[in-house]
DNA sequence: TCTCTTATTTGCGCGAGCGCAAAGACAACC
DNA sequence: GGTTGTCTTTGCGCTCGCGCAAATAAGAGA
């Protein structure tokens, strides 16, 4: 892979390959495979036989999970700089999340017996790897204490704020969520309705601390929605 | 340490030594430090530095993440041949959540140089801890899922179930959980309230399904309660 | 055995937020 | 530029389950 230097920003940030040398980074990128996708695009489902483990270079995944009866729970967005399945890799059997590509993204992948004697001979990509399992544990904790702790505002509120620190960009308007984030998946993300995210919005754009569209959100006044995330 | 034999049967099931050799695991378990806890000992508290990482050979501990006005969220209860704040280790700073011992318990603890040092010398010990965090990581994710997609009662019956799976003992009466568990630790668990969960398990127990007292619980019927928390 | 503490039950009322339904807005695509 | 499909808004009613309060039960300890 020669053209490592086009996305080096991206690599550097990587939390998966930090602390790994320059030459250890370029025999780890020449053993994946390097493609484009087009939004929507379905990289794996819920379900299928746990094969590849994926990078984002540019782009955004969204990783659900399915309940019965069609209810749908948003783990979380990756973006760019951050690896998806690297876990089922590990676990070893199948994909727990379905990904799917929301804009267009370069995704690097390397298929299972890569990466695993990837990790044998580099051993720091194995402790990076555990930081990374480990974070992920912490956050869906404390999602988690939420849900089950805190009204349906103020998680909205939350979600809202997280999401804006990840893939927040700064706009003469606000802070501008980049990318299409619906009613519908800010529900699936908080463990609200639709309906309920809607009425939310509304009312915070009325208080101007927000301006949204179809699939766009801007946040005008972060301050007071975390003030709001933390009132009792 | 020369009384390994005495909890052989717990080491060989703990999922964290499995692969390892009799020669690797008397090394790792020497380096350890053994002790009796009574219950109710708080064997650290969510913030504190992370120092130590425990097993448990025998009596139960309760993993608990405090939220802001006393509320409360019962991550999960660690029974023995089961490690505890592994993570905490790896993750570097504070343990994230606090562990009480409820049944008189024998724990064997590592500070962290030197569980990180047995990690580099034994790389299997590596993966299964790796192995581990994942499914910790995976079955929160399923609870997460639950607790925004069931009702309460159903999750109070799954919850009931996977606490007989882990800790159930079976008696002439039915399958009795083997430890002081109370309807404020499963409501706790579940998300719900003490209220809507002695109101639960009262209606159960009328139906049969189950036996109850003061914290003392006995499964009788738990193919009813499977049905009950698949139904829709 | 009596007392004290802590867990549990149950009646009652209420409110958050779900969810249907129908209308409105926006984007995309011929 | 009209048409179509999807996303969003908002009114309305209703249900689940929360949470107070007060009584009861069950252990723990003296």
């Amino acid at each position: 892979m020669n053209d490592r230097h086009l996305y080096s920003d991206t690599i550097t940030q990587a939390d998966i390959f930090s602390g790994l040398e320059e030459g250890e980074l370029s025999h780890i990128f020449a053993r994946g495979y390097k493609n484009a996708y087009p939004p929507g695009t379905i990289l794996f489902h819920e379900g299928d036989p746990a094969a590849t483990c994926y990078l984002v270079l540019t782009g955004r995944l969204k990783l659900t999970k399915l309940h019965e009866e069609g209810k749908e729970f948003l783990v979380r967005y990756v973006p760019p700089g951050q690896v998806a399945a690297a876990i089922a890799l590990f676990a070893g059997k199948n994909y727990p999340v379905t990904a799917q590509v929301i804009d267009r993204a370069e995704i690097i992948g390397w298929d299972r017996n890569t990466m695993m004697n990837l990790l044998l001979s580099h051993p720091q990509l194995t402790v990076n790897m555990m930081r990374v399992v480990i974070e992920r544990l912490e956050e869906l904790q404390r999602r988690h204490l939420e849900l089950h702790a805190e009204r349906a505002e103020q998680r909205i509120a939350r979600a809202l704020l997280r999401i804006m620190n990840q893939s927040g960009r700064k706009t003469e308007e606000g802070i501008l969520i980049d990318f299409r984030l619906s009613r519908q998946d800010l529900a699936n993300y908080t463990g609200t309705t639709l309906y309920t995210v809607s009425r939310t919005l509304s009312s915070w754009e009325k208080q101007g601390w927000i301006a949204s569209g179809r699939e766009r959100i801007v946040v005008i006044d972060p301050h007071a929605l975390m003030l709001f995330a933390e009132r009792d």
